[in-house]
DNA sequence: TTGACACATACCCATATAGGTATGTATTGT
DNA sequence: ACAATACATACCTATATGGGTATGTGTCAA
């Protein structure tokens, strides 16, 4: 088996940098595709196709406004990530540093108990 | 150019469902490769594969047991996940819902202002 | 109507998978 | 020394990719 799609799910989308950097720039606020390929430097089509994998996954909704295509971003899609991570978000914290040194000790402490 | 190689990044590393799932088992401690083939149910050397690439963006260290080898979790590498979605955590925190409800009457407001 | 514009899609190509199977390597027990 | 155990790695295959280029589709202006 192949890798999965990038349009599985929000994971695989956000994997790809590009796709992250136009999730960044909407967050400023809508933005039309021609907008996107001059911040992003990136080739029209190219831009499209991130585009349209974000579209899938949900991650951004177009509207039409004439002859351009306004993108914008729904950020809730991302929810899946943030709330799969904040479960490990302790494990750099300082708090969590302090704790580790006071259970290192404790274990060191048993050790020295035991060699008795 | 192909898809970015999954030992990238974290980003690339975690959009496999297999290797998140291996994180969270080493959530609950050190593990040995055994232990994880039974409980994900996978071959041995898929296992190893997954854990191979966790090692090479840093996810995960290992320590030498006898003919065993302990593989234990080192979050502070999904740190730059974490800090990279929170930026859109409050796009689905119900505070934000709220203070989105609060905009758009505001610019109904305005809209209403102009139609006079 | 015609041309210009904004964007989406259809191809082509090189590349890196993820799983499966077979085999190599190091450690342990007898 | 030898078999068994615990992992790692090599190889194969099907598949999806991201960029590049060419082309299709819908909208606007003259």
């Amino acid at each position: 088996m192949a890798r999965a799609a990038t349009t599985t799910d929000a994971f695989n989308a956000i994997a790809e940098p590009r796709r992250r950097e136009i999730i960044d720039l909407l967050a400023g606020g809508e933005q039309a595709v021609g907008e996107l390929v001059r911040e992003l430097g990136l080739g029209q089509p190219q831009v499209s196709k991130h585009l349209r994998v974000l579209r899938e996954v949900g991650v951004v909704a177009v509207r039409d406004h004439g002859r351009q295509r306004l993108y914008r971003l729904n950020g809730s899609a991302l929810k899946p990530i943030h709330d799969w991570v904040k479960n490990y978000e302790q494990l750099w914290s300082e708090r969590f540093e302090l704790i580790d040194d006071v259970l290192t000790d404790l274990r060191k402490d048993q050790a020295d108990d035991h060699d008795h």
